[in-house]
DNA sequence: GTCTATACTTTGATAGAC
DNA sequence: GTCTATCAAAGTATAGAC
């Protein structure tokens, strides 16, 4: 499963096939329809929300060990920045490619990043709400805060340096820091 | 070369088929290589440079028609909210899905896609620096507004809703100004 | 139940008729 | 110079051997 989310991450839907997919996670060719009888999409679907689910843990862990809210955006997006260096810019978001591949081609596997999405938003929201922003205001913070992280990776693949994401995640701390101070919660 | 830019957006570099694009453009398929003896990726080439322009002229035109900056990016949001409920979600940015799936598979291309968001991203410095921002805050404001409106992109498009990019467009617009106000020039 | 071999379609690309 | 016909390769999916 981790090799179908790899390819679907750095090489998009349609740009992955299925017998390189089985050549490259050492499973047979014929057993894929017998895991996957939905074949390539429901295949897709599964990896979707296995790698979703992943990174949603993953810079989950990154907040929560973080002193405070502001510290662990700029955690995240310092951490988005290391793995595209570290990676030759490759991996990314694990969604991304994919979700505007399908988003007018394929309404089943829409739906799917939709809910990914949707599930990040959520818990991105909460945290927010805990940390003090005004209930109200946490979601559409939410909301720019994982689209600037997105538009970063955007940014950042395409010129193959960190300027971008390392420019973003500043201003996403001081965003964040403000919305704070706004709050009426003590600060 | 506006079927090949249309369907490149909608369905992606990989997804897109030269002889889907032939037939949606009219021409007829052998002289495709006619005019673009380097196949596939030089007609890609031509067709991102060609949208990426289009869509600079685009949004430049609508901050250009504000009143001043921070109605220019509030409009710029706001137009592209009403072009995707326009077109069913179908027309968003014509370069971020093609960027996304060669960043990691195709060099050349990665670079084309690199100098065109350079391109908007040296135009919306030029912009927010001559409404006041200081000169070394308005390159990183830039790209946080570009890496914005992409992920508003994204999630309204995987969402099939605009909440996305109305509470983007709004949240941007207040960092916009905040950035205005500080900055040592007259506000 | 696991896998090898194959069927059928579509892809990007080219040769050659006009 | 413009286009039709075709090529080799890769795509997804399936049938059937073990």
């Amino acid at each position: 499963m981790g090799a179908a989310a790899t390819l679907f991450q750095r090489r998009g839907y349609t740009g992955s096939g299925l017998k390189q997919i089985s050549a490259e996670s050492g499973a047979p060719f014929g057993s894929l329809y017998h895991f996957f009888p939905g074949g390539k999409e429901e295949l897709a679907a599964e990896a979707l929300r296995w790698s979703g689910q992943g990174y949603q843990l993953l810079v989950e862990a990154v907040i929560d060990n973080s002193p405070d809210m502001v510290a662990g955006v700029g955690a995240a997006f310092a951490g988005a920045a290391e793995t595209l260096r570290q990676t030759d810019y490759a991996d990314a978001c694990p969604i991304a490619t994919v979700a505007l591949e399908v988003a007018s081609t394929n309404d089943r596997l829409r739906q799917v990043t939709a809910e990914i999405f949707e599930g990040w938003i959520d818990a991105a929201t909460e945290r927010l709400a805990a940390a003090g922003v005004a209930a109200d205001r946490a979601r559409p913070l939410a909301m720019l805060t994982i689209a600037a992280l997105e538009g970063g990776f955007l940014l950042s693949r395409a010129a193959k340096t960190t300027e971008a994401m390392d420019a973003i995640g500043a201003l996403m701390t001081d965003v964040v820091r403000r919305a704070m101070e706004d709050a009426p919660a003590p600060g």
